[in-house]
DNA sequence: CCGCCGCAGGTCCTATAGGATCTGAACATG
DNA sequence: CATGTTCAGATCCTATAGGACCTGCGGCGG
């Protein structure tokens, strides 16, 4: 077994990976996930599949093929012989649809995740709610970047201790949709305190192993962020 | 604004679509999605991209580009280099995790669609119960094709009613592992007088419009499934 | 008889070419 | 001035070509 070297690239990889190859699609799908999670894209900007190709030096089959998958998480959308764009911003009643989901799914991860948590899955939980409290909460997003990725890993962390891979899956789907919605829905992070004391709820519950007390704090949070973003959204 | 002639078809579309108009990527995913519902493609089989585009006709380039939307759906999986299998059978563990799921998701969609149910969709509501009574069920796939079209077309039906779309895509990523389960699972159509009865229950119940009354019905809808196929599915 | 090697076919992956369509702007006309 | 037309560029969409990799099979040496 050699290492890839698909196209010319004489140098060889820096220190090559030794297994798990990548395919160029794959690291489309990466480049152009992390751009709409960063905001680099806007809402409602076209992602031009010519465009992109050129500008990630590829061909435009693999990005095709990134977009293809990309349409279905809901954060870029498809008009057939038009192209795509990035999805539009929310709206209030988006915003109000996203937090009801999450009322339905996340308590029940909390509960489901708390039954058979492992210490090895706890000292990751505290690590996450432990960044959250030391990520700086400038005002440029580069300086709340590290908060928002340390938020959205403490919540995708319980849901993968669920071990219910549907779970997971139905999480994935509003996950991306909630980091987008961090970023464009009007509301930086100026509840920071709240919501990271409501973090140490979570996790407290969590450790105590108390099912139904994780599941309500869980609850709380949802609620919590939702009253709380309702109060400073601007009116649309 | 003309209609579309893509290729040669000189005949021209039968009695032509005003718009929207089709792009062959998506004929090809709805080709496959189709393949898969029915159980013509079984699980673990391989699916060639190359060979599914003889099959059809087409180029491998629209075929990769369905493949990649079919693969967030979970209904095909895909290893980097080597191509895409039709994900493998469930298992009791798989089994116990989808029911759990629906169980987190389902009764809140029928709280929700209980509360803003109108009649034209209260209508579609009950002709689908009316289809799953009417509905053959013979022991060939053919004969109860019918069956399990009109029994996710009420579960459907009901996460569309709710208005939210972050609970249809939930269900939605859940629906089709539930209709391949069914046809899979083990477990054929034995326990149809029960199911029905169930379905009309909380058919009455949405139609009172009690908001409680309908959650408990889908989640004891769902409960008895799942003890139903526990009952009769083979240990595996 | 058993293990190794080369080869052919199939498959995946990417790039490229070319046809069809959309978009926007310049331009002509009432 | 308003409106319709034309045209060029950009874009989408599909087909095709070719390189790299894996797999199975037949032949050869030990």
């Amino acid at each position: 077994m050699q290492l890839a070297s698909t196209a010319g690239s004489p140098e060889g990889r820096p220190s090559g990976r030794p297994v798990s190859r990548q395919v160029l699609a794959d690291h489309v799908y990466e480049e152009l996930l992390a751009s709409l999670m960063d905001g680099r894209l806007e809402p409602g900007a076209a992602v031009s599949i010519d465009g992109t190709a050129r500008e990630l030096d590829v061909s435009p089959t693999p990005v095709r093929e990134a977009l293809a998958r990309l349409e279905h998480t809901g954060m870029v959308r498809r008009v057939a012989l038009k192209g795509y764009r990035v999805a539009p911003v929310f709206t209030r009643e988006d915003f109000a649809e996203l937090m009801e989901a999450r009322l339905a799914i996340e308590p029940v991860n909390a509960r489901l995740a708390c039954a058979r948590l492992t210490p090895s899955r706890l000292a990751e939980l505290t690590q996450a709610v432990t960044d959250l409290k030391d990520a700086p909460r400038g005002p440029t997003f580069a300086e709340f970047r590290d908060y928002l990725e340390a938020d959205e890993r403490f919540h995708r962390l319980i849901a993968e201790q669920t071990g219910n891979q549907f779970m997971v899956a139905a999480y994935a789907a509003l996950g991306g949709q909630i980091q987008r919605f961090r970023l464009f829905g009007g509301v930086g992070i100026t509840d920071a305190d709240h919501a990271i004391a409501e973090h140490q709820a979570v996790l407290d519950a969590l450790s105590s192993g108390d099912s139904e007390k994780a599941a309500a704090a869980m609850a709380e949070h949802v609620r919590m962020v939702r009253g709380r973003a309702i109060a400073d959204a601007p009116a649309d």
